[in-house]
DNA sequence: CCTTTCGTGGTACGACTGTATCCCCATAGA
DNA sequence: TCTATGGGGATACAGTCGTACCACGAAAGG
């Protein structure tokens, strides 16, 4: 047999060339060759380890796809458990917003995707990567803090949590698109947690 | 002289198809040719009344921001003036959501210009079209609800609204990729505003 | 040794793209 | 009636795309 190569590596290479070019220059500056060029290798190797376009779209939105579900659940893991619910909501929720360069690139790419998604069935984002999960778990613990009586009356966990959701992902896009910073829109989270959950004033 | 053409109407006909390409199929999926099929005609009357793809691409988000912008407006007009902030702002987010096919359609082709222009300058949505203008009225709509004692003590006018927007924004993109149905983010963003307001039950 | 097979460079093909060019026709002003 | 001109049909061109194919080097098994 010739020389072996690890093929999962190389994969990973090409994909993060790929999520580079699309959260710098869009989705439809990804070619295959735009691929292999960033990757510094010839266009017969992203044929090799990636058949199809399609093939290696899929990739790129499947990595895309762990990378900020890795990021979200790295800092819930880094808080543990037993912590204050407005804690616990910060921290998921800031994990979210694009903070530094390497998930605002995230971010970028994933937008992309998302939108291509929405009229091309063909690649699409097909969500279920995480939100359902997400959503289920911040409402569970909302639950919680609403029997333990730490929430004002008349919250409803399950809404409460879906209009938190909408409305970071509301801010992540106009983060984005630079009509807000990103101190604005951790502002914005925060001064809607204070609201929920009493502190200060209220 | 030869006859005469409306160049405005047929202008407004080539970018109606375009847009209709643009929602259903993506952006990607427009060319000259293929504006020139939807519309009925030959690849020459779209060289003609837009000489660059550029300038064609430029008239759809131009029409596009125009159509949001006259959906909001119109809306705002039919309920006139002083009618109590909390209708204002149900009738305002809730022309934004999609509710119907055209509004679907549109925001379907809105969020695809506004993928683009994240990382393509060019064609950047360059939001300047409303969003600031909504903004800052929807504030001084809160401000004087808040002047007036009709809100609950301690609410941020600007952050508030801020936030409301987002929140529309973000219940948009989830309606989009069908995860929510437009009656659920009604409902979301009804439970906002009672909230706020302090209706019924809080 | 030879031979099989993995990995890869190079290149060719057909289908698209945006843009440019050439030509004709119908009509309004003379 | 003649003619200049706005409107548009048809086609060509250079470039890029995804994909397919061919050939070759190198290393491991017989």
């Amino acid at each position: 047999m010739p020389r072996r190569v690890d093929h999962d590596e190389r994969r990973r290479h090409l994909t993060a060339a790929l999520l580079r070019i699309a959260s710098t220059r869009g989705l439809q500056a990804v070619s295959m060759r735009e691929v292999a060029a960033e990757a510094g290798v010839s266009l017969r190797v992203v044929q090799y380890y990636f058949t199809d376009k399609r093939t290696l779209m899929l990739s790129g939105i499947a990595e895309l796809a762990a990378r900020l579900d890795r990021r979200v659940r790295e800092r819930a893991a880094a808080i543990g458990t037993g912590l204050p619910p407005r804690t616990v909501f910060e921290v998921v929720l800031g994990a979210i917003l694009p903070t530094d360069e390497a998930s605002r690139a995230d971010q970028l790419a994933w937008t992309a995707y998302y939108a291509a998604g929405l009229t091309d069935p063909a690649e699409a984002v097909d969500g279920r990567y995480a939100p359902d999960a997400l959503e289920r778990w911040l409402t569970g613990v909302l639950q919680r803090a609403v029997d333990a009586g730490e929430v004002p009356a008349g919250v409803d966990p399950r809404i409460e949590v879906v209009g938190l959701l909408a409305l970071t992902n509301g801010l992540v896009s106009s983060v984005l698109g630079q009509q807000r910073d990103v101190a604005d829109a951790q502002r914005v989270v925060a001064y809607r947690l204070d609201r929920l959950f009493g502190a200060a004033g209220d």
